[in-house]
DNA sequence: CCTGCTACCTGATGGC
DNA sequence: TGCCATCAGGTAGCAG
């Protein structure tokens, strides 16, 4: 499920609780969640190694390693979960757990029901070519309404599958791109080529502002990984056309309009977005 | 190189 | 209630 804000938010709650701190062992309960890769290598990989920094890029989440670091991919339904010590001893922790990494004061446990999301062990994170052809962080300085324009190009294709094309723009997904460009008031079928700087311009101050509020109601209130069903609350209210079919436009009241692109459902409003 | 389609998985939901 | 179809916030890999 998760797009840059929420792996962002995951990023920040999962920092403190392992920065500093050594895996004395990485158990592989369920081997598909790190394939192509071995459970048996990722255990040597991962075993007394020292975690040295939590970080985010688009969203991958990486955790830096005193050898090599742990790339996790949530993709569309994986999440982090942490029991404390004393669970453990309960035997509460293997509970739908795809990989568990085991610290001296508690358990990262990985858990992806629908096995789409990886936890991979890489030298370097630049060997995932996944992360290496990854585009602009849009929370970044680098990400200007230039940028953007020179991003979107003369290509023909629908703005709407270039905003969320990983290789242009890290971490902007389904839900933000449908967002952003209601914020912006364009058609999510308009080709690049004829998204102007004035529209350009709009776009850019939409992503960022979209993904700003999102991260701020992802951190608040924060991830809460102790609770096996915890997930992120209340993004709903901020959302203005995803998964709104049929309902009314908050601005101008005319009803949200459902169409697929590239096999994922767009949503706008065709009265404010053109 | 660019673009578009499919596979990968499993669970939730809604119509009949 | 049960069954079936559809949908799900992502990416890799492959074909054209």
């Amino acid at each position: 499920m998760p797009e840059l804000p929420e792996v962002e938010a995951v990023a920040r709650a999962v920092r403190p609780l392992v920065c500093g701190r050594t895996i004395q062992r990485c158990a592989v309960i369920h081997p598909i969640a790190v394939q192509p890769q071995s459970a048996s290598g990722l255990r040597r990989r991962l075993g007394r190694r020292r975690v040295g920094a939590v970080e985010r890029r688009g969203k991958y989440l990486l955790l830096r390693l005193d050898q090599g670091c742990v790339v996790l991919h949530l993709r569309l339904d994986g999440k982090l979960l942490w029991f404390p010590r004393r669970e453990m001893r309960r035997g509460k922790t293997k509970a739908h757990v795809d990989v568990a990494l085991e610290f001296a004061h508690g358990t990262l446990g990985f858990v992806d029901r629908r096995h789409l999301g990886r936890v991979q062990w890489f030298r370097r994170a630049e060997d995932v070519a996944g992360i290496r052809t990854l585009g602009v962080e849009p929370l970044s300085p680098e990400f200007t309404a230039s940028r953007l324009s020179a991003l979107l190009g003369a290509s023909r294709r629908p703005v709407k599958l270039s905003l969320m094309d990983q290789t242009r723009i890290a971490g902007l997904g389904n839900i933000y791109a449908n967002e952003a460009l209601w914020r912006a008031g364009l058609d999510p079928r308009r080709s690049c080529q004829g998204v102007k700087s004035s529209d350009a311009r709009r776009l850019h101050k939409a992503v960022v502002a979209v993904l700003r509020r999102a991260l701020q109601c992802c951190l608040d209130p924060a991830p809460n990984f102790r609770d096996p069903k915890w997930w992120f609350q209340g993004l709903e209210k901020i959302l203005h056309v995803y998964r709104r079919e049929g309902q009314q436009c908050h601005w101008c009241r005319a009803k949200i309009q459902r169409i697929e692109q590239g096999g994922r459902s767009s949503f706008f409003c065709a009265r404010c977005q053109r």
